[in-house]
DNA sequence: CGATTTTGACCAGCGC
DNA sequence: GCGCTGGTCAAAATCG
C-alpha cells in the first residue's frame, strides 16, 4: 500500500515550484484538469514497456488510504480506488461522486485529488483496456481517447489530461535508463491547481515531509527541467522525489518518489524548508541552468516580463481566495482526517475526488528496500 | 547561523 | 569502448 497526499496550503514546503514555474503560465483552475470521460479503447491493444521504474508501493504506517480501497473494482481493474472523505466507492460511485463536485461539463471540480494517480509497475505495464477504464468517471463529451500513443520520445512517464484524460506511459523503450533497480512510485497530479499556497506566488503542492532540492536538470525530450529533492526531515533518509511537468501536458505534474522514510513523519517541519526565500533568490538569480549552464525556460527568470508576472500574481491571489483551508497537520491520519471532513462539504472544491491508487506487486521487493523498517514512505 | 536553492561539475548506467 | 543522458555532489549565494 502506498499513499500520497499533500496540503494544499501548507505553508512553507518548497518543492514543485521550480518545476511549475519552469511550465511557464498555467491555468489558474481545476477546472482545468476535467476527469476522463468517453473513453473509447485503442484500436490496437497497447502493452506498455515492461520494464516501467514504478515499483515497490508498500506502506506499513501511516497511510491513511489504505482502509478506503473498492475491492471490487480493485479486483476488475487491478487498481484501487479510494474516495477523500473515506469512503470506498465502485466504479459507478466514482462516477456520481465525480459529478457531483459540482463542475458540470467535463470540468470536474479539480481540486487536488481528482487527477491524482498513484501506479505501479502492474498498473503501468496492465493492458490500456483496463486503465482507461477506471477513468470513466464522469459524463462529458470527451471527443476522443485520453491515451494517446506512447511518446516516442522517451521519458519516465507521460501524463496528460487533454479533454480531461490521463495519460498514464511508460517510455522506457526510448532512451530511458534506469540507473539503479530503484523502488519508485509515481504521481501524476495536475500541477497548477494543486496548490498555490505561497504569499510569494508560488506553485507549491507538496506532501507531508519537507524536501530538499538538490538538483535540477533539463530532460531530454521534454521542455520542462527535472528537479531532484531529497528529504531534508532527517539527515539519514534516503527518500527522494523528482518532480517535473508531464511532457504531454505540462498541466500535469509528475513526481517521482524513489527510496523511502527511515524516519517517522515530522513532527514539525522544518521551518525553513522551501520558504518564501526560493522567491525572492529566483527573482534575482533563477535563470535555472541545466548542467552544461545553458539556461532554461523559467517563467520567474529574472528577463522574465514584468507584467506577466504580475498577472501570474494575480492569479495566484484570486486561487487562494477561493481555496479551501486544509488544516495543517503534522501526522497523516490527522492530515486525511481534516481533509475528509472538507471533501463531505459540497461547498468544497476538495469534495468529491478521487484517488486512483495501483495495487502494490505482490513480488519482488528491491533488495535495498528492505531493512528499511517499518517507517515505509509508502 | 542554519537552512535552502542554484548550478556547474562529476559520476554512473545504458545503447550502440 | 565511447558517447549520451540522467542522477548526484558540493560550493556559492541567498534568506529568515
Amino acid at each position: 500500500m502506498c499513499d500520497y497526499f499533500w496540503q494544499r496550503r501548507e505553508n512553507g514546503q518548497g518543492d514543485l515550484a521550480d518545476v511549475v514555474r519552469s511550465g511557464g503560465s498555467a491555468p489558474a483552475s481545476g477546472s482545468e484538469f476535467p476527469v476522463v470521460s468517453d473513453w473509447h479503447p485503442p484500436l490496437e491493444p497497447t502493452v506498455l514497456p515492461s520494464s516501467s521504474t514504478v515499483e515497490g508501493m508498500n506502506n506499513d504506517f501511516g497511510d491513511p488510504f489504505v482502509n478506503l480501497c473498492d475491492p471490487l473494482l480493485s479486483e476488475l481493474t487491478g487498481i484501487e480506488f479510494f474516495h477523500n472523505s473515506g469512503e470506498m466507492i465502485a466504479g459507478g460511485q466514482v462516477k456520481a461522486a465525480t459529478e457531483s463536485s459540482g463542475s458540470g461539463g467535463g470540468g470536474g471540480g479539480g481540486g487536488i485529488m481528482s487527477q491524482h494517480l498513484l501506479m505501479s509497475e502492474e498498473m503501468i505495464t496492465k493492458p490500456r483496456d483496463i486503465i482507461p477504464r477506471a477513468f470513466q468517471l464522469s459524463s462529458g463529451g470527451a471527443k476522443h481517447s485520453p491515451l494517446s500513443p506512447i511518446e516516442a520520445s522517451g521519458g519516465a512517464v507521460g501524463c496528460s489530461a487533454d479533454d480531461g484524460g490521463v495519460q498514464i506511459s511508460s517510455t522506457r523503450s526510448l532512451g530511458v535508463k534506469r540507473r539503479k533497480n530503484q523502488a519508485k512510485k509515481v504521481v501524476c497530479i495536475p500541477a497548477p491547481a494543486a496548490a498555490t499556497n505561497r504569499p510569494s506566488g508560488e506553485v507549491v503542492p507538496s506532501d507531508l515531509w519537507a524536501w530538499r532540492k538538490y538538483g535540477q536538470k533539463p530532460i531530454k525530450g521534454s521542455p520542462y527541467p527535472r528537479g531532484y529533492y531529497r528529504c531534508s526531515s532527517s539527515k539519514g533518509c534516503s527518500a527522494r522525489k523528482q518532480v517535473e511537468r508531464s511532457r504531454t501536458n505540462p498541466n500535469m505534474l509528475v513526481i517521482t518518489y524513489t527510496s523511502e522514510h527511515n524516519h517517522p513523519w515530522p513532527t514539525q517541519r522544518n521551518a525553513l524548508a522551501g520558504s518564501t526565500r526560493s522567491q525572492a533568490s529566483k527573482n534575482s538569480s533563477s535563470s535555472s541552468k541545466n548542467s552544461f549552464g545553458r539556461n532554461l525556460i523559467s517563467p520567474a527568470a529574472p528577463k522574465a516580463d514584468p507584467k506577466v508576472k504580475e498577472e501570474e500574481e494575480e492569479e495566484e491571489a484570486a486561487e487562494i481566495d477561493n481555496e479551501p483551508m486544509i488544516p495543517e497537520s503534522n501526522h497523516p491520519d490527522d492530515f486525511f482526517a481534516d481533509l475528509a471532513e472538507l471533501e463531505t462539504d459540497p461547498m468544497s472544491p476538495v469534495f468529491s475526488k478521487v484517488l486512483i491508487q495501483a495495487k502494490q506487486p505482490e513480488e519482488e521487493e528491491e533488495p535495498e528496500d528492505k531493512g528499511l523498517g517499518p517507517l515505509n514512505m509508502w
